[in-house]
DNA sequence: TTCGAATTGGTTGTGTTCAATTAATTGTGT
DNA sequence: ACACAATTAATTGAACACAACCAATTCGAA
């Protein structure tokens, strides 16, 4: 049999979180060309994802929905913002909630996008019911961290 | 029934990229107290995971495992080398190839980390037969990334 | 042999990502 | 009304992460 110690438990191949985001990036990567087309980083596309569903939403529940923090949604909203994609706006009831706005040309880059998650699946060979196997494990992580 | 139309590939609830980067993201913080207390990122302790197993790696081996480029692992092996973990050493064959050695400290490193897998395992709730179909998933994906 | 291509690690620049702190504002208890 | 806690975004600092480029070295074909 296979010779094991107490040491095995830090063997890479043993990890669930190194795959987990190694596969991320690498992903990510995939998207790189396809999103260069349309002039748009990562973090940027999936903020504009939530955009382009909600039209306006509080800078908090945009970090909550994308597990992000202002340290970080801070730098892509402005870059979003000089590109003309949206507008940050301060609410008049509470002015220390801030909210960002989909503008016309933020809503029209949705047209160009729209052909990414098809282009993305070509670059990922994964049948149907592991995808959705994953999807599902995924979702159920995401809602107990 | 529910109404779709072509933007719905578009919406983050569709995806299967973000919660892979999300859940990705939110496990690596979930290291971070412990990894804290033996003064290692995670970056640093997935590199220290080869480096226990191999004892001697070149640079380049090293970022394959890992799926990290040289602009990434050149500060890392900085950082561990600063703390007496690695040696760089020039190959006296081919002066191009790096190697990343470990040293006595570095090894004695393995001994304060053997418990986190452990520990972490208690911050995930994941049921053992799902834990095994998304490791096997993913490393599926990573064969054909 | 010699010149050009390929390999390897390092460097630089841009963009995250998070922890910790700060400033402004609002809510709460007395 | 007033002190104090809580909330929200922004800022700062450190560590990735990758693309693009560079310098040194080695390989390979004519």
């Amino acid at each position: 049999m296979s010779n094991n110690d107490k040491y095995d438990v830090l063997k890479l191949e043993n990890q669930l979180c190194f795959p987990l985001y190694a596969v991320s990036k690498e992903i990510i990567k995939k998207y790189k060309p396809f999103l260069d087309e349309i002039n748009l980083t990562y973090t940027q596309y999936i903020t504009m994802m939530v955009l382009w569903a909600e039209k306006e939403i509080m800078v908090k529940d945009l970090g909550t929905k994308l597990f992000l923090d202002s340290g970080t949604l801070t730098p892509v909203l402005n870059g979003l913002e000089s590109k003309g994609y949206v507008v940050r706006r301060r609410s008049e009831k509470d002015k220390r909630d801030m909210y960002a706005v989909i503008t016309e040309e933020g809503m029209a880059v949705r047209e160009k996008a729209v052909d990414i998650p098809a282009k993305l699946g070509g670059c990922i060979s994964l049948e149907p019911e592991k995808a959705m196997m994953l999807y599902q494990i995924l979702h159920e992580m995401m809602d107990n961290l």
